[in-house]
DNA sequence: TTATTACAGATTGTTGACAATGCACAATCA
DNA sequence: TGATTGTGCATTGTCAACAATCTGTAATAA
């Protein structure tokens, strides 16, 4: 019990130690953003959202500031603070790059993936392939997401994941629906084995494609549900 | 000349309407940076540099923020603001990053480059072909840039270029004489029209594959003076 | 001597106030 | 009526002051 309370006043005051108050608004407002309660286009009033959070107006303009160079929100002068609206030919323009950098994850990992790191892999597709029988759609959802974070955290550059989680938030901006199609699904828990398969055969230029086609699959799906909804 | 007063003044005015004091003093001390004349690992004392610009504090802690989240700057929180230090390993990182979109400007631009756009690159690889016999290698580094920045323009992709452009800003933390060795020139003016040939054909994947292993020259050959100097 | 503590100056973090700008609505005039 | 100008309010831009923190130095004690 007292190791609890240890733990939680340690975690206090590294947060106090490390954070600063426009860090801590910044992440909030972010988190706001990326789980949709802030939508696209929305204003963000500052003498408001300071108020929310209780703080002053300076540390929340600062962390407007780093919000504006991630890509989240859009200022204009004089006018205010914008939750950034990504319309569907930007969106189109992020899948492409995104796709380049999963090709790019490919290469890098098919020269250093490990025997533990495919294991880790095939569990996931494993279950994939499972859940693809039960149709379980929220299933294979999560585990999409985490087989594609870990191929771009098994590459191993810092670059790649920054860049990459970037990317990642701004498409946060643009799901319309972009649910996961049951009869895609099939389709797309034989391509995660096929990357694997790939991977751990350290075929570089076969990943890098695979990897690539996959997240342009994903593009195309996207476009296809804009049209349709 | 009244055309002169009244184009300097609509310049004014744009100025004025568009640019807040935070964003003057980001881009100019982003340029201090990029130029070299403040090197990384220098403090940035916040008074200090909002004296120099005529600004109080404020708009100077916003565009810290901004140069922050670009990865130009470094904050501690109650320590202040340094210009980042990219160790050779990190800038090894940003190189397979900036490799693979390479490869990602040369897929795109493959399906979609016009003849103009051709014969503009064989303008610039030609006088390059040139330079290698004058072995004028100023020259041929800033049609190299020139080439690099085309490719990633003409590949259309609003993202791409801002995310590129990140990196390259990046890099420029990095440059430790990295200037051209007069025996590789030859080389990479070869890679060039051999990079266009793959374009102009429309072939994505050698295009793709041609400029990736550019890149990668590049990035070789940093790594190679690092060791050297 | 060496380590510890106390203090002072410098620097950063945060705030509230004031100035400047934009926006919406009312008043005016053709 | 319709367009334009003027006015007040809300909001953003900027600043200077204050609080909190850090750093280096001097004083103290073992």
């Amino acid at each position: 019990m007292s190791e609890t309370v240890a733990d939680s006043t340690d975690a206090a005051l590294a947060l106090v130690q490390r954070a600063s108050l426009t860090s801590l608004v910044a992440d909030a407002v972010e988190k706001r953003i990326l789980s949709g309660e802030l939508m696209p286009g929305s204003k963000l009033n500052e003498a408001t959202i300071a108020d929310r959070f209780g703080v002053s107006r300076g540390p929340l303009r600062e962390a407007f500031r780093r919000l504006e160079e991630c890509g989240l929100i859009r200022q204009e002068k004089n006018r205010g603070a914008y939750v950034r609206k990504i319309e569907l030919d930007e969106a189109a323009d992020i899948y492409d790059v995104r796709a380049g950098l999963d090709a790019t994850a490919g290469r890098l990992l098919a020269t250093r993936i490990s025997a533990e790191q495919v294991k880790a892999l095939r569990v996931l597709t494993d279950e994939m392939q499972e859940v693809v029988s039960r149709e379980d759609v929220d299933r294979f959802h999560i585990l999409n997401l985490a087989f594609h974070d870990r191929v771009i955290d098994y590459a191993g550059n810092r670059s790649l994941i920054e860049v990459y989680s970037r990317l990642v938030k701004q498409l946060a901006l643009f799901r319309r629906r972009n649910l996961l199609v049951p009869r895609a699904i099939p389709r797309f828990a034989d391509e995660h084995s096929a990357i694997v398969d790939c991977l751990a055969a350290g075929n570089v230029l076969a990943s890098a494609e695979a990897l690539y086609q996959h997240a342009m699959g994903g593009k195309a799906r996207m476009l296809e549900q804009r049209f349709v909804a």
